[in-house]
DNA sequence: CCCTGATTCGC
DNA sequence: GCGAATCAGG
């Protein structure tokens, strides 16, 4: 693979939203993080956190728009991308501001979901053994509570609370080795065919 | 352990 | 210019 123009355009595009290097590449595909940061330094748009060697995932960024250095004059050779764009997303009725976090909101349009997996229905309350209902209580009291766009491969993604209100958040722990959830959540979403059986009716 | 970006240096 | 290896920090 090689940095074409578009590849470019879509790296400033993503680093600018402060995604990080890994997850561009991803979206890239065919390079690494290290071919993305090589890259973001080579641009010269690097310098996103204050020191050197680390940096915060996404999420305190100010919305720093470093960029916009120098202007093109004239000309727009860049006419059409991709399809996409129109974004059906409504404004988002949010009649409850009650967010006590301060949950840094990507100015991301396009909002990609870094979930790999499909994620879970509830499961209603009656399948489950009062035991492990328990130990889900207890997990969800620890729940790192993340928002969709915080989960990775590795984040449990066992929904919390009713999607529909201000309540809602991903369990967030470290998910089981090839699983989608934690150990805890793992336990009540994949429960043998004959533990089943035996608890209905 | 997982993650993050920064740097180096052979190609 | 490129990016794997390495480094350094959370």
């Amino acid at each position: 693979m090689s940095w074409t123009d578009e590849r470019v355009e879509i790296l400033k595009k993503m680093w600018g939203e402060g995604q990080s290097a890994s997850q561009i590449a991803k979206e890239l595909g065919g390079v690494t993080r290290n071919a993305v940061i090589g890259k973001v330094h080579r641009l010269g748009l690097s310098n996103r956190t204050g020191g050197g060697g680390t940096a915060k995932p996404a999420a305190k960024e100010k919305p720093a728009a470093k960029p916009a250095a120098k202007a093109k004059p004239a000309a727009a050779p860049k006419p059409a991308p991709a399809a996409a764009a129109a974004a059906p997303q409504a404004e988002k009725p949010a009649p409850k501001p009650a967010a006590p976090e301060k949950v840094a909101a990507t100015p991301a349009r396009k909002q990609i979901i870094p979930a790999g997996q499909p994620l879970p229905p509830q499961p209603s309350a009656n399948e489950i053994s009062p035991e492990a209902l328990e130990s889900v209580r207890q997990v969800e009291k620890k729940a790192k509570k993340l928002s969709l766009m915080e989960l990775t491969e590795r984040t449990c993604k066992w929904p919390i609370g009713d999607p529909a209100t201000e309540e809602f958040w991903f369990c967030g722990l470290a998910v089981q080795p090839g699983k989608p959830y934690c150990e805890a959540h793992v336990g009540v979403a994949f429960q043998p065919m004959s533990s089943r059986r035996d608890r209905r009716r």
